[in-house]
DNA sequence: TATATTTGTATAAGCACTTATATAAATGCT
DNA sequence: AGCATTTATATAAGTGCTTATACAAATATA
């Protein structure tokens, strides 16, 4: 009994306009459930922010071709949910620079997986073998209506999108390099010798006998942690770090498990790890996960280390 | 340098709605230059009331899929155009039944051949081998944006929506009752003669030498006239008569043009009518057409008339 | 160098929708 | 028959756009 359909191309207008306010509703529910505090007509100007770097108002208008208004009430919007931030150019103080955020850019890190399945399962049910433009939204609306669109997306986040753990690949040494560069220098200082181990984690870990994790979120690697050699039986835990942009997802925790776990299989005696008390939030998860504190050897090899725990993993 | 393009499927959404706005924008523009006061927007209310004659705001609400209040806004729209008209149901006094005014029921018939021809037009630039609507969109938004749409359907207006005459068709004789009929019945009144005669124009008109003509709008058949023979040379002009939904295109005069040069190109020695003074918008453009006044014979054969006119085509 | 024009952004008001709610008439239930 | 529920329509307020306009800084022009 949809008569829209029955206008033919006229209603076309009402038609392509009535779908995509369906379409937004759907994703901006689909948000919801995710509890990603964010609208998809936000969208487009999120997004291009995000893949601009630095952008202008006068640019947004341009490339998206949203009227100048309308990009400013979006800025307006994306200020207030504090996902962007405004300077005001030095050279021309007429133009306002917009960047992401901190919180802005974490959310573009995170949502960005999120759209390529997203994008995904649209091109999936927008792709038929109709010719008319007619049919086309017909046959897209119906996927819509009957919820098929809106499952398949749910599906895919649940399988694609948890935080799993992958064996190293060279693919992905400048992860290993970069997110335990980023911790070192927040909370200590980098060394030459840190550098030079980081860079090189095949020459460092893996050849002597050691193992590389990497946790992923969708295609993006996102974290790691590494398994070096002490003797047959015993691995050190080290250089777990975690994408600043990614903190949240747990996937220390799930990088530690899946140590604990491949420690087992392998029949290791025990894990152990060397630390620093500031480190408050780490230690609290070692302890959780079974670590036990044992005096630090004088001869310690870390500098930055005044605690160290061990994993008995023998029963 | 359109980002939204390159947005992917997630942007479909923003695409679909912008996309709509333009078109809707273009063919606002196009009814403003056709000197037509009407939106888009409101097509397609305003189509499906015509279309199902008697409805409701429940019923419209279902069937083109807005929502309550959306109808109800659409609803005073139209009647503050003054094209729908409401009565309150006398069995529920809930329900408001929903019908063209006089005005709109014009209107209507005025804008289904050019809707036809949209119609036509958008489905043409609107087919394509591409078989991903995102593709299908911007498709359809290159025509629209370099103007090809647009400038296809003014040319099919102009080419195809002039009135225009031809000649006598069994398929057209109830338009030449129905409209003889509507204007008698307005002025006069109808004796069972005009009927039998104004059914069979076959019989009464064209088998005994005579001709009739029809006006063309579009595919829609609007208005008649014939020429009865009187004898060899002479024609009485008569029956002539124009749908009251398509007053004010010059159907008449058109019609009144094509006899006088169907008359001269036939050699006619003259055209006659009888007619009455109380038609005084014929009775002028009668005399604009270069019919001149003569003394109605006492034995006329129209009790309705008081005027007879007569043109000399001989020179 | 002063003045006019252009450019970059903001504001105001309007528009076609939306959701949430109100109101009145009709219907269902005991 | 009387009261609760449902149905048909209207109203209110909000949203994401639009057009029109304002305003200030930068640039062109004389």
């Amino acid at each position: 009994m949809d008569s829209l359909k029955s206008l033919g191309e006229i209603g076309l207008g009402s038609r392509m306009k009535r779908l995509s306010e369906h379409l937004m509703r759907e994703i901006q529910q689909f948000y919801k459930e995710q509890h990603i505090d964010f609208d998809p007509y936000l969208f487009p100007a999120f997004h291009t922010i995000g893949q601009l770097g630095n952008t202008t108002n006068t640019e947004l208008n341009e490339v998206l071709q949203m009227t100048q208004p309308a990009v400013t009430q979006t800025i307006n919007k994306l200020i207030q949910k504090e996902l962007i931030k405004l300077e005001t150019d030095s050279g021309d103080k007429r133009r306002k620079i917009i960047a992401l955020s901190e919180k802005g850019s974490r959310l573009f890190h995170h949502l960005r997986p999120i759209w390529r399945i997203l994008d995904d399962c649209v091109k999936q049910y927008s792709t038929t073998e109709a010719n008319t433009l007619i049919e086309q939204l017909t046959h897209f609306e119906d996927a819509l209506k009957d919820g098929r669109l809106m499952k398949t997306i749910k599906e895919r986040i649940d399988n694609e999108l948890k935080v799993h753990i992958v064996p190293y690949h060279d693919d992905y040494k400048q992860y290993f390099y970069d997110f335990n560069i980023e911790w070192l220098e927040t909370y200590f200082y980098v060394e030459d010798y840190d550098r030079e181990v980081l860079s090189k984690p095949g020459k460092y870990i893996i050849e002597p006998g050691g193992h590389i994790f990497f946790a992923k979120y969708g295609d993006e690697v996102i974290g790691t942690v590494a398994l070096m050699k002490y003797d047959d039986n015993a691995y050190e835990l080290t250089k777990m770090a975690v994408s600043p942009l990614h903190r949240g997802k747990k996937a220390g925790q799930l990088l530690m498990q899946h140590c604990i776990d491949f420690g087992l299989k392998q029949q290791f005696d025990h894990l152990m790890l060397y630390s620093n008390t500031i480190l408050e939030n780490a230690i609290h998860i070692y302890r959780k996960y079974g670590f036990v504190e044992v005096p630090v050897e004088p001869d310690s090899p870390y500098e930055r280390s005044n605690i160290k725990m061990i994993l008995d993993l023998s029963n």
